[in-house]
DNA sequence: TCTGGGGTCCTAGGACCC
DNA sequence: TCTGGGGTCCTAGGACCC
């Protein structure tokens, strides 16, 4: 029989942040999106004080003044650090795993002896070594293990872990009945108001449906979930993670522009990351997409508009994407408006092995390709870059005003630990 | 004043072919 | 008077995930 885990990391960017400054501890906490705009991760005395998941920060501002609570914008250099430590202790112990997000993990534990004791060493290490606290669910499926995290996490007697697999099939339908389906993993929002007026309210309720009518009604999905909740894996364990399809770069201007010229500075911005992640996956692009909107949330008239360019065979060559998403931007660039996000998307990859060309020709994008990676590599990312993107950051750059350093990633914020000697008081 | 970013998969419908 | 059926491929949009 097939049993998966899922190792899911608690409040994942609030522990982050928590493990380089003890004074956050025991109070409430929140995360904020890029530019500052809204919750992303909540401690779990901020979760106690009712703060909602995705609540703007300008609607909640005195709300968490009042309960005195710490507000930090988001650090994605920590976060992804702090991610690959606990990877890599989960890696150790469970070979056999599947990198699912950057707080989460499946793990094959097919044939493992003792597997709730190991679960619970696995837990005990990953505290102790990264200051990180995780839940670990065990389940027949991935689906299953879902539920188990949620039951590990939500029921403090479980000490972080739960084996829902080891459960008879009346005493799993025991716990069903207490959870809600919207804990379901792949029940959504829209999902779960039609289920619910078809009287489908528990986990309980959707596992006993009729497989094969559901998928009728609703799509296939809902029907290998119905499957997955019954013990019956239909989601195989992604050992290898599979190529990507396409890329994207976006960002929220740090506020809103009215005039092209800042524009034409971000998307160069962005063509850059994304062709950065197009060069670490060793893949060339066929199709360009640029996209520009104003506030959706805004009084003022709503425009959003995007625009697509194919090149004649899968390019690398960074200029090239620049200029091209630079002709993008003219033909969706209206006046009159105020633009608050724009960015760049890449489809149609290929391994770019498939059509390299000599790697000191005159004409290979590849051979450029290269050497800005190498430049970047050694000097940092965007040391080298287009001339278009511009040297200063600039006005459309996103406002981050609560960060904390780069802890683990730049020797610069290193943590810096002052010794109290005898003559200093308290 | 102020509402993230980056992905995947599925389905419906149109274009096109024989 | 009367105008098929079945297949593939592609794309846009919806829904979901973290």
């Amino acid at each position: 029989m097939t049993v998966f885990a899922l190792i899911d990391c608690n409040n994942f960017y609030a522990s982050c942040e928590r493990v380089f400054d003890p004074r956050l501890r025991d109070r409430p906490l929140v995360v904020l999106s890029n530019n500052d705009g809204c919750i992303i991760a909540r401690s779990a005395e901020a979760k106690a004080l009712g703060i909602p998941m995705g609540a703007p920060l300008h609607l909640i501002r005195d709300s968490l003044r009042r309960h005195k609570a710490i507000v930090r914008s988001s650090n994605y250099a920590l976060y992804g650090d702090m991610s690959r430590r606990v990877m890599s202790i989960i890696r150790d112990t469970l070979p056999r795993m599947e990198v699912y997000s950057v707080d989460e993990a499946f793990a094959d534990l097919s044939g493992v002896p003792e597997r709730q004791t190991l679960a619970c060493q696995l837990r005990a290490q990953i505290e102790q070594w990264t200051g990180i606290t995780v839940g670990i669910g065990i389940g027949s499926s991935k689906a299953m293990a879902k539920l188990a995290n949620h039951i590990a996490k939500k029921w403090p007697e479980n000490e972080g872990v739960f084996d829902l697999a080891i459960l008879s099939a009346s005493e799993r339908r025991q716990w069903y009945q207490q959870i809600d389906v919207s804990e379901v993993w792949g029940i959504g929002r829209r999902l779960i108001t039609r289920l619910r007026a078809q009287g489908i309210s528990t986990v309980d309720d959707l596992a006993q449906a009729h497989p094969s009518t559901m998928r009728r009604e609703y799509s296939v999905l809902v029907e290998r979930l119905i499957h997955e909740l019954n013990g019956i894996s239909c989601i195989e364990l992604e050992e290898v993670a599979p190529e990507r399809q396409q890329i994207f770069a976006s960002r929220s201007f740090g506020h809103s522009l009215s005039t092209i010229e800042p524009i034409r500075q971000a998307i160069a911005h962005h063509v850059r990351r994304g062709h950065e992640k197009l060069l670490a996956q060793k893949m060339a692009t066929a199709t360009l997409g640029v996209f520009i909107r104003t506030n959706p949330h805004s009084q003022h008239s709503y425009y959003s508009n995007q625009n697509y360019l194919s090149f004649t065979e899968p390019t690398q060559d960074l200029c090239l994407l620049t200029r091209s998403a630079n002709h993008l931007l003219d033909t969706l660039f209206r006046r009159d408006f105020r633009y608050t996000k724009a960015g760049i998307m890449l489809y149609g990859l290929e391994p770019a092995k498939h059509f390299q060309q000599d790697l000191f020709s005159a004409k290979s994008s590849s051979a450029q390709a290269a050497l800005i990676e190498q430049i970047n590599a050694r000097h940092g990312k965007g040391a080298l870059r287009t001339a278009r993107e511009g040297w200063q950051s600039s006005t459309w750059n996103m406002a981050q005003r609560r960060k904390t350093p780069a802890y683990t990633t730049d020797w610069q914020n290193l943590l810096k630990v002052h010794l109290i000697t005898n003559k200093e008081s308290f």
